[in-house]
RNA sequence: GGCCCCUUCGUCUAGCGGUUAGGAUCCAUGGUUUUCAUCCAUGUUACAGGAGUUCGAGUCUCCUAGGGGUCACCA
């Protein structure tokens, strides 16, 4: 069976670049009716946080990736590390070492001066002499000194490492924590995962796991390293680029959908399609199918996929949405209408909201432009003998239809184009000059608030 | 610096030796709309450069350039 996870250290929010690994491993998993696993990477314990970790689940919960089976805790398996670093230790596949970090740095700088590459020397590999006191020693597991390590990534390929690239690593610290490289292969081995999706920066770090898997006898999972996503200039993403938090796009009125049908698009595609419903994602995905490039992030398409997701929701689910952005309209008679005429004019939850309070709330202002350009002339005579139209239409003044009908004979009585009529009467409605058809707006406003509204511009226009 | 990875319109991408190099987004123009938006139509723009292999190369090989990753008692 198929076994993904997403593994994230919680010293942060749920970076927009985690989102999509974690996306690709859940769809990875869902695909394969296998199972999508948690684990949270606290093993340095100085730099997590308990608030971090909540965030990244909340997160989770916000796009509805749901895992599989409880959230593991490495800071909760110590004692079950420390097994294996024992048996290492038996066995003679790892060793003590016990070189201070002040030594290392020593070397390394050395290395450096003659522009080799920093290493540890192995000088601990085979000692069998008496240690120096006083020195609480490392963990080194013993890697192999010649040939190649060797690996089929999914996505990039074949990958060599020649085994002189890889050190005599650190498993344990001084202080007998394991570290992330020791951990990450047993946990990957014992929770059963078969591929290991995740960022291509962990590229360098798969040598040093499969000599853990190595020395353990464990079985090797299916590898797939993604590339990066870099901001809109192609740079590394950063919190000057704005939205990095995946909690951020929540905020700014971004549906999950929207989010997760931008991200599976970024290093992934299938034929021209572009738009791919959830379902759709976990039918077609295959991580063998992941580009070996990176890519950049593109909030014009991001935007554009988030407006076509609002345009197809219900609009009972967007009154329910809209409740967040300080919208709250699911008591309203005129719903329907009211998201019906506004639905297609915004690109975010954001801007929604901001077309509905529009509508809802009087103009407190009128926008000088508008005004200038649509009180010219008679303007304000039409809009009073308007008034006299809507209040002594005969027939019902309920659909948009109906004022449609209104506006229509009041214009072919007085023989003036529409625009004469529409203009210092958009102006009077909504205080500027664009936005949702007048009938519409008026049918949701109603006949009274109707003409309140236009009295009110009457009178107050200079 | 060593090692490793990457490179098709501005951006996301299709292409898997023979295509007028396709789609999407953006932008521009036109149409629809009393406005704006939506929607529809049309258009501009790309194989990083150079060698080779081949009848034929965006596709295979090599070199160069540019970009990125990584070299911790961080994860």
């Amino acid at each position: 069976m198929t076994v993904t996870r997403f593994a994230p250290s919680p010293t942060g929010y749920l970076h927009i670049g985690g989102l999509r690994t974690a996306l690709f491993s859940w769809l990875t998993a869902r695909h394969n009716d296998g199972k999508f696993l948690l684990r949270i990477e606290d093993t340095d314990m100085a730099r997590n946080s308990e608030e971090a970790k909540d965030a990244i689940l909340k997160a989770f919960e916000w796009v509805g990736m749901s895992h599989d089976g409880e959230v593991v805790y490495q800071s909760k398996r110590f004692d079950l590390y420390q097994k294996y670093i024992d048996r290492l230790l038996d066995e003679g596949k790892a060793y003590k070492c016990y070189m201070t970090k002040e030594e290392l740095d020593v070397l390394r700088e050395a290395q450096m001066a003659k522009k080799e590459r920093p290493r540890y020397d192995g000088r601990y590999r085979d000692f069998t002499g008496t240690p120096p006191v006083g020195v609480a020693p490392v963990i080194r597991i013993k890697a192999p000194q010649e040939g190649m390590i060797s690996f089929s990534d999914g996505v990039k390929g074949e990958i060599n490492i020649a085994a002189d690239e890889v050190d005599d690593f650190i498993i344990a610290r001084a202080d007998g924590s394991p570290t992330y490289n020791f951990v990450v292969a047993i946990d990957d081995a014992l929770m059963g995962l078969t591929d290991v999706i995740r960022g291509d920066d962990h590229l360098y770090n798969t040598p040093k796991q499969i000599v853990v898997y190595d020395a353990l006898g464990f079985k090797i999972p299916k590898f797939y390293h993604v590339a990066m996503i870099n901001n809109e200039q192609g740079k590394k993403l950063s919190k000057r680029d704005g939205a990095t938090d995946v909690m951020e796009y929540k905020a700014q009125g971004f549906l999950p959908e929207a989010l997760l049908n931008f991200l599976v698009r970024l290093g992934w595609s299938h034929g021209d399609q572009e738009i791919f419903s959830i379902e759709e994602m976990i039918a077609l995905f295959d991580p063998r199918d992941i580009n070996k490039s990176s890519s950049n992030f593109n909030m014009d398409k991001l935007l554009w996929l988030n407006a076509h997701y609002i345009k197809n929701k219900s609009n009972s689910e967007l009154a329910e949405l809209l409740k967040e952005f300080d919208v709250d309209i699911s008591g309203h008679d005129k719903l329907e209408m009211l998201l019906d005429a506004t639905k297609e004019r915004g690109k975010t939850l954001l801007e929604l909201a901001e077309q509905i309070k529009l509508i809802l709330n009087a103009p407190e202002s009128y926008d000088d432009k508008a005004v200038k350009k649509a009180f010219k002339g008679a303007a304000k005579e039409i809009l009073t003998d308007f008034i006299a139209v809507l209040q002594t239409w005969e027939k019902p003044l309920h659909l948009p239809s109906d004022y449609h009908e209104a506006m229509e004979k009041f214009v072919a009585d007085k023989e003036i184009g529409f625009g004469k009529i529409g203009m210092p009467l958009r102006v009077s409605l909504l205080g500027s000059m664009t936005g949702s058809g007048m009938d519409e707006i008026m049918a949701i406003l109603g006949v009274d608030e109707t003409i309140l509204r236009i009295e009110r511009a009457v009178s107050t226009i200079a």
